[in-house]
DNA sequence: AGTCAATAGTTGCATATACAACTATATCTG
DNA sequence: CAGATATAGTTGTATATGCAACTATTGACT
């Protein structure tokens, strides 16, 4: 067992924290600026264009966009409300729903896309070379997988 | 202007936010059944104690936590409450107050301290090696400049 | 089949945080 | 130096989100 992170990568630890900060600030209002959905329900609705059948459980969903099912309710319940979503129960399991993407959902992601993009690329993407982004997928996928499986 | 991120880096951005979410929610869990104050606590403490003279402006500290006014001062409302830190009025500047860190709020860290360096080195540093970490540093903190230069 | 435990989703409540409006003070401009 | 403008911090209000408690359903063990 480490028990410390050194200087480098205690360094390399705050600086993740800071820019994620002012990144997800600075790209969220630029996507409200556009009038455009906020970067939260861009993530759910982008789940679901990527599902089989453009449908998910929501307890799926919770788990992809990492919020407690109270809050991922919510979330639903505002973005159904929105049209960019639909509840479908499931005939298999009558304890749960799909949340399945509507046109007008498919809608909302298009329009969001070309600031989204804009944003990924001009505040984080433009940073970093080929190199150094495989590097950070490769570092933050193994991060990701080791917290998965300590569940 | 480059308009669109390509799919390696659009990937990077992705685990980047996902990544982010897990180990944010992992180490505040583990500070809090550790009985230690909460991460945001801690990020406000560690500015204090890292400034000259363990004092801060309210306005330095909100820039520093990336946190709106509103925000901090009922932030700092709690902290001074718990008494972690305590509001003093500045001579120089009657509008303003000073941040300072109190003797319980540099033991509130020193007890954080050691679990939260275990959570980062464990769940963070531990998939980066050195070099890895360079790059980190170096890229992140290019985009955390770039973002304060579009001020 | 009958009971008990596990799971899906929702709701009540508490906390966190942003924005806009406000007060007090400081600074700039003519 | 007077008035306009900007800045520091606080507060009202609205939204977001987590936890714990709850209902309904499923699954597992006997």
């Amino acid at each position: 067992m480490n028990p410390k992170p050194d200087e480098l990568h205690l360094n390399a630890w705050r600086l993740f924290i800071t820019a994620h900060a002012t990144l997800i600030d600075t790209i969220d209002r630029e996507l409200t600026t556009a009038d455009c959905i906020p970067l939260h329900w861009y993530d759910v609705l982008v789940e679901l264009v990527e599902a089989p059948d453009h449908r998910l459980r929501l307890y799926e969903l919770a788990d992809k966009v990492i919020l407690s099912r109270s809050g991922l309710t919510r979330l639903v319940d505002k973005l159904e409300n929105a049209g960019l979503l639909k509840r479908e129960p499931n005939p298999e399991d009558r304890r749960g729903y799909y949340a399945v993407l509507t046109e007008a959902g498919y809608a909302a992601l298009r329009k969001a896309w070309p600031i989204y993009a804009a944003g990924i690329q001009s505040h984080f993407a433009v940073h970093l070379s080929d190199d150094e982004a495989a590097i950070f997928s490769r570092v933050l996928r193994q991060i990701l997988k080791s917290r998965q499986a300590a569940e």
